[in-house]
Parts: structure tokens; sequence; C-alpha cells
DNA sequence: TCCATGTTTCAATTATTCATGAACTGTTGA
DNA sequence: TCAACAGTTCATGAATAATTGAAACATGGA
């Protein structure tokens, strides 16, 4: 991942909205939800909910779906995984206290056995 | 790590300045650098330096250190990890194909066999 | 066809962030 | 004490991002 591409990513996740949006969206895996959904969930206008489903596209973070008169929202696990990716290798090239630590929180593979 | 302290990180780190400041400061392990070599080294007038800077302590990610006239900066790896951390674990609760991605580009611990 | 629903786009406004240079604080050494 | 150096802070203006509401667009069903 360059880092242009880095740097729009980190942008769009930088924003509470935008956050949440990722957070409520993850568990929903490729089928994800209907943007109505979305907002009547968070809370958020059709046009401010546009607008960061958009920046959050725009970032290949997420990836849209049209279905009828929906337009279904689904992360792209693949487009976080690797903005995650180059904070922890071009950025912080693997240094293994961050590394360690970003294993501790509640760790993925070694803590949690790999459930769900 | 809550909510708040990791947006304002991600803030932090959403910025090419502040990108390259962190990958400047990573290999200087805790001694760090000085204000004024990393202004030199990065093009930055000391003004702007100072204002990433404190950006960067104020989401802790970096630390400063006084020393007669100068002032190291490091950062502070803690900090960093716990913010990966942050979009790892609460954001994308640990989804697999998320954690599998960010371990794929050149990865940690697996691949390269923790040298440096 | 007409209307209701779901979503996006646009223009206007406000808020935040970025960048610049000048002024300021503190430290060192003559 | 003074001048030079290292950094920070402040005031200003420029650029970007966020928010709102209204209008536009597309789809599906009566």
């Amino acid at each position: 991942m360059d880092r242009a591409t880095a740097l729009t990513a980190l942008q769009a996740l930088a924003n509470d909205a935008r956050l949440d949006l990722v957070r409520l969206l993850m568990p929903t895996g490729v089928q994800g939800l209907a943007a109505g959904e979305i907002g009547r969930a968070l809370g958020l206008s059709a046009s401010r909910l546009s607008f960061h489903l958009s920046a959050l596209e725009q970032a290949g973070l997420t990836r849209a779906r049209k279905e009828g008169r929906n337009v279904f929202y689904a992360v792209d696990p693949n487009g976080i995984g690797r903005t995650i990716a180059f904070l922890l290798n071009d950025c912080c090239m693997d240094h293994p206290e961050v590394v360690a630590c970003c294993r501790n929180g509640r760790s993925p593979a070694e803590i949690r056995p790999a459930q769900d």
C-alpha cells in the first residue's frame, strides 16, 4: 500500500462518525447494511451518512452494492487490514515493542484461539 | 485505550508530516532526536515542527525530554501500539481477515524471525 | 402514470486544521 | 551582562473538512 492511499485511509478513519460506521458494519460481513438502516442505527441524517460513506469508500475501506432501491454498504476487510499493516510495517518498521503492544489488548490469534 | 484517545491518536497520524515524523523517530529509539535535527531532516520550519510534535505528544505517540537547550523527541511505541491495537481489536473486533491481511504485507514475527 | 421510498448531490455555512513569520522564553558561553 | 542559539507561542490568513437543508435522481409498487 502506497503512502498516499494509506494517508487517505487514515484520514477516513480519524473521524468519530466513520469509526462508528466501521464498527457497525464490521460484524455484518460481506452482506453489509442498507444505507437507511445505518442512518437509523447511528442517528445520522441521510446526506451526512452519504458523505461519510463515500469518504470510506473512496479510501478503499468499504464497498457499496446496489440492490433494488437500496444500497448496501460493507467493510472491505482487506482495505482496513492493509491500512493497519501500513502503520505497523512501513511506518513503525515492525518495531518489536509496537508489535507486542499491538497484540496485548485483546490479542487476535494467540490469546483467543480463533473462534467466531 | 478509550475511544477518544484513539481518535486523537488517529487524527495525529492522519497527516503527511507527522507520519514522516514517526518514521524518522522510530529507529532512534528512546534517545530520539533533537527538534532542530528533526526540522533539518524533514525540511520543516521551527514553528511548524513544534506544532506537529506537540500534536503527536498530546496524542501520546511521542515523548519529549529536555536536555540543555535541546528538546529531544522520541516515539512512544506503547502509544502507537495501543492505537493500532484499538483499530484491530475494538474497531475491527479482531476480524480474522483483517488480522490476516495485517500480517501479510511484511509480517512482524512469523515472517521475519524477530531481528533488530 | 403517479406517488412513496431510498439515496445522492449541491450550495451555503461553520468549524478545524495548516502554514507563515514575528515575538517570546530559556540556555549557553564569552 | 550580552549575544547567539534552541524551541515555543501567538496572531493572521489560507485551505480543508464537517454539517445542514433543499433539490434531484432512481426504483418499485399501486
